[in-house]
DNA sequence: GTCTATAGCTAGATAGAC
DNA sequence: GTCTATCTAGCTATAGAC
């Protein structure tokens, strides 16, 4: 076997990159390509199904991110609660580029005709949702609050990238990250 | 002159309905004919600039209706603020069809190379956050205050339409319509 | 495993009849 | 003002050399 040219976590990397920014239909396999150092046919090597697996790749690739940095860090319970928060914040921010990148979830959201990835989608989010439930519970919340304010995180997180976008101003996103930690302070 | 087939109130309202589920670079020239009635040369006689102007006019018409629905009942003070606030809510659920719609402003927000419409993004952005912060300060609010409550109503709006596709759940879009009048009523 | 070259198609856009 | 027919560029995807 010939080595590959890109380890499959700089190419994921690389193509989440160009598929948040433009979307689905928006990004070509030339710009893929392009973001990836990698030649067209080879990424039909790498991703056989083409566009729509390469896509479910990245898909796969960030819901693996979120579960081994977000819910995992909010699962610690060898920290207070009021750390693991601050630590998934942190993460969430890494993960928008301070505000700056769009979420792939919200960029492969928009209809494809059959709604590819809706169960990826939607298992992305309850995940999100549950694991920030979880932080509330842990806050000594009822399973409704708990489970309401686990939203609210999330609504807030995607809302705030919307809005950075429009109005172009970076700070929105980073003032949403302290309203969150405000719905967890108010107990 | 031949009289038009399909008067541009119907016309933009039907592309608006494809742009906003498709997206900019997901709906094409066809889709857009089909959804009017007209055929794709038409739609060049009506829009020289081809795609482009289809969706600056779309942008421009949906500017229009949030200007007339939702910043002129927030700024109709011969009633009190409280109703104010009532009527623009029912105006947005309107717009986004109870949660089942999704922005426009959102999905013409992604990277199309030069950034096309940012502008005009940002001035909608803008006026629907200008409308909410004379709200807030109606209902007694210090300027503050009145701004960033009129930044979380577009964020809650926007999050949770976000949030209702990824989940498909429109009950969180109703919820957040909710919990946008107990920001004007804990004062 | 990666590449160049290209097939086959659909996109956005135009020409010209009515 | 709307239509049918068509152009060209770019797209996704494949073939086959290395």
């Amino acid at each position: 076997m010939r080595p590959q040219k890109i380890d499959n976590q700089t190419l994921l990397s690389g193509l989440m990159t160009v598929l948040s920014s433009k979307g689905y239909d928006g990004a070509s396999l030339n710009d893929l390509a392009s973001s990836s150092g990698l030649q067209k046919a080879s990424l039909y090597h790498r991703f056989p199904g083409g566009k729509k697996d390469i896509a479910l790749a990245v898909l796969n690739y960030v819901g693996d991110w979120i579960e081994k940095n977000i819910v995992k860090a909010l699962e610690d319970d060898s920290i207070a609660p009021i750390e693991r928060l601050h630590m998934a914040l942190e993460k969430i921010d890494d993960l928008y580029n301070g505000g700056k990148s769009t979420c792939i979830l919200r960029a492969l959201s928009m209809d494809n005709g059959m709604s590819l990835y809706s169960m990826e989608l939607k298992e992305a989010a309850q995940n999100w949702v549950d694991s920030f439930y979880q932080l509330g519970k842990a806050f000594g919340m009822s399973e409704d609050r708990a489970y309401q304010t686990a939203l609210k995180v999330l609504i807030n997180v995607q809302g705030s990238l919307v809005v950075c976008k429009m109005m172009k101003d970076n700070q929105i996103f980073k003032n949403s990250l302290v309203d969150i930690k405000k719905l967890y302070s108010d107990i």
